[in-house]
RNA sequence: GGCCCCUUCGUCUAGCGGUUAGGACGCGGCCCUUUCACGGCUGAAACACGGGUUCGAUUCCCGUAGGGGUCACCA
């Protein structure tokens, strides 16, 4: 069927040894996207080959995050180690056909191999001491590794849909091991025989591979000359993400989890959905673009061919806007259990009143739910030091006099208040800020949150009303 | 060290032989304004360097420098 190269097929293949980084999400949406754009399938494999470092904890973490990202797939997950069988028929297949040999060098035998070439400035490679060799020399029982054969002579040609044409020659690549000692595959034999087995069209991944396509594409080849059906893939190797200081993002390196993104800084999955898919990839001047858009636009040409750096602050502009293009309801959901004070349907029923107002000024949850505190603050308010200021005895003052307004007040709506505030000001022959700031400062114990008027009727006339006369100087003579 | 890849404002990018080198984030200023945001306007800010090719190079080729990746019986 992946020789009709019609149909596009990708894959997105983490191995499970910790939480979905940020570059492997990157590469997850762009082979989703790819797929998605072409009407082809989206799968998913798990290499989790390395039952030593593999974990359900990082499955379950990868899972969660592709998903809380919107990334679905076609066909259930392929595990990698429920294979094995497989991987292993297909290398006995190889040696059979003469594409690959049993190699009886020990490791400390190739360790002190290595040590002399490194020694000797020399490359570092396998130099096939087993290749050409009678099996007949083996030592009876020895343990053995089986080797793939690759070329020695010539050169292999990649067309990279991202990297464009890169030549190897194929003396530098050497008989690297299929199956090991104990009859477990390797990577290098494992991911071939997979993305040929689930029908993987397109490989997408990061170019830290790129290097791999060359000792992989030797099996496909092998393969093919053996059985048929093994057409070579179309490799895309995407940059690499780096962290600011231009070094590759490693969990050393401040590569971060997608759900550090959710969790911790309280980002919106469209916002970081978005952001990747600018890092790398760029369609003219389109900054903000949709998850529908992005199939439409998407395809390989659009990637750059150099790594890209992670840049926080442009992820939270963007977060900010889909903040502000977000359900009010669906934010006061994200944002209440991190707010002190708030729970149940009535706060949230608050909150989403509010959000409106607040979620113009919010780059993340958190700073969404920090703005909205006051609204679930309990009297006495903490002050903050700048509207303790506020609060001085002509601040106290003119908050008398609006007590005293307000509180006759029988329409508590923006509209009304914002009339009569205004009146009252105007008699006072102060400027509006006069009135606001303290009013402010009393409502909400800060010197920044929504429009006054809004702050009133969010909070309603009688717990206003209460905060206000908290602050208010006793009476209008008190000099 | 061998091999491979990369190089436009600080960052993400547009550009695909002739442009006042465009946009976005961030930064400065102004406007709006009851605070803070949002929004609008505006300013500073880039083709790594050296050779070619060409009437003409940011764009094509070759070097240099810098950066990155990779060299396991890990994935």
């Amino acid at each position: 069927m992946a020789s009709t190269g019609t149909n596009v097929v990708t894959r997105f293949a983490p191995s499970p040894t910790g939480y979905l980084h940020i570059g492997g999400a990157r590469t997850a949406l762009f082979n989703w996207l790819f797929a998605r754009h072409h009407g082809g399938k989206a799968l998913l494999r798990i290499e989790d080959t390395d039952k030593k470092r593999s974990t359900d904890d990082a499955i379950e973490a990868i899972f969660d995050g592709l998903q809380w990202l919107g990334l679905d797939y076609d066909e259930e997950p392929v595990f990698q180690s429920a294979r094995a069988d497989r991987h292993a028929e297909v290398a006995a297949k190889l040696l059979e056909a003469g594409h690959a040999y049993k190699c009886y060098a020990s490791p400390e035998e190739l360790e002190t191999m290595r040590a002399e070439q490194r020694a000797n400035k020399q490359p570092m490679r396998y130099d096939g001491r087993w290749r050409n060799r009678d099996p007949e020399d083996a030592p009876a029982g020895a343990p053995f590794v089986i080797r793939l054969k690759t070329p020695e002579d010539g050169e292999t040609v990649i067309d990279d849909a991202v990297q464009s044409r890169v030549t190897v020659r194929n003396e530098e690549i050497d008989d690297y091991v299929l199956l090991r000692a104990d009859g477990s595959p390797t990577y290098m034999l494992a991911v071939v025989v997979d993305d040929h087995d689930m029908g993987v069209t397109h490989i997408i991944r990061g170019d830290d591979h790129l290097n791999n396509a060359f000792r992989q594409l030797p099996i496909i080849r092998a393969m093919d000359a053996i059985e048929g059906g093994w057409p070579d893939p179309v490799y895309a190797h995407v940059p690499l993400i780096h962290g600011s200081d231009g070094a590759k993002l490693s969990k050393r390196h401040g590569a971060l989890g997608a759900e550090t993104y959710r969790d911790e800084f309280g980002i919106l999955p469209e916002a970081l959905f978005n952001y990747l898919l600018r890092l790398g990839w760029g369609h003219g001047d389109r900054e903000e673009i949709s998850r529908k858009e992005a199939i439409e636009l998407f395809d390989l040409s659009g990637v750059g061919k150099s790594p890209s750096r992670f840049d926080l602050k442009k992820l939270e502009n963007l977060n900010g806007h889909y903040l502000r293009e977000a359900d009010d309801a669906r934010l006061a959901s994200l944002v209440i259990r991190r707010i002190e004070g708030a729970s149940g349907d009535q706060s949230e029923a608050l909150l989403t009143k509010a959000m409106p107002e607040l979620k113009t000024r919010a780059k993340n949850l958190d700073e969404l739910a920090e703005s909205a505190g006051f609204l679930f603050a309990k009297r006495p308010l903490v002050m903050t030091e700048k509207a303790e200021k506020l609060l001085d005895n002509e601040g106290r003052l003119r908050l008398r006099y609006i007590a005293d307004a307000l509180a006759k007040e029988n329409d508590w709506t923006t509209s009304t208040l914002e009339v009569t505030t205004k009146g009252l000001a105007e008699s006072m022959e102060l400027g509006l800020g006069k009135l606001a700031q303290p009013m402010r400062a009393a409502l909400t114990g800060t010197t920044t949150s929504p429009g006054i008027f809004e702050v009133l009727t969010l909070l309603g006339k009688d717990e206003a009303l209460a905060r206000i006369e908290a602050q208010a100087a006793p009476t209008a003579h008190t000099n």
